[in-house]
DNA sequence: TTAAAATTACGAAAATCTTCGTAATTTATT
DNA sequence: AATAAATTACGAAGATTTTCGTAATTTTAA
């Protein structure tokens, strides 16, 4: 990704993500159920995210129709690399380990977690 | 944590925990080793840092000697806290997951994520 | 004891983010 | 058709971050 989104276009962005295409003003309901936010903020800041080709929009309707361009894996990706680097100094086994550690997570996540870790290791590649 | 640090504070803090208590001088020319900065920039960001509370200062010699106020411990979770909110619906599994499908991992440091997961079902708590 | 060197203090410019007001436009209602 | 309602477009203010230049201060050296 070029630009790592900032808070509130990733707080757009998972709206976008978890209820599939919407216009600035169901975002923005979205959004008001978290916190107070203005019409006219939300429409700005998708506007932008539009120039920056974050989002794609279908203008044939009145109320303009706006997509996410990005996966949620992508943009998950992206801001893992740059927290791995810029805080854990390039581990990414410090970052989970501090994550499991501090946050925790239930049976089932872990083993999830667990079976990933079997997989990878039986798929013989991993480092670094 | 009050404040999240921002990209260059972090840095700047990462500098400090590796390499214990720092002069501005040491510090600039620790980041000059990855990237062009100021010595000017690196002293002025400090001395906001230090205004925040991130960082306290021996001011006894001339060459002041500045020391970070928090353990990396704290703000990494507290970086992984906001991420983890904002990023992966709350779920620190899928963060998890996304991390370890992506980034990968030594076999050791697979290894020790293992032997934490082991140790926290054992210890039968977790959820949430 | 001057002059040079190093450091801190201060202020400010450029970039980005967040916020919203107001104007212009389009659609719906009376 | 005229008015109201909803939406988009635009611009701008305030906050924060990043960047330095310049001035003031302190120490060192000539």
């Amino acid at each position: 990704m070029k630009h790592k989104p900032s808070d509130s276009e990733l707080e757009i962005m998972q709206v976008l993500w978890e209820n599939g295409p919407l216009t600035v003003r169901e975002v923005n309901d979205h959004l008001n159920r978290q916190r107070r936010v203005g019409y006219t903020t939300t429409l700005k800041i998708m506007q932008i995210m539009t120039e920056k080709m974050m989002l794609t929009r279908d203008t044939e309707q009145r109320s303009h129709i706006y997509t996410p361009v990005m996966e949620p894996e992508e943009i998950q990706s992206s801001i893992l690399d740059h927290v791995v680097k810029t805080a854990f100094r390039g581990k990414t086994s410090s970052m989970v380990l501090r994550a499991l550690g501090h946050h925790k997570a239930s049976h089932e996540e872990l083993e999830e977690i667990r079976m990933l870790i079997e997989r990878i290791e039986k798929r013989g590649d991993g480092d670094i």
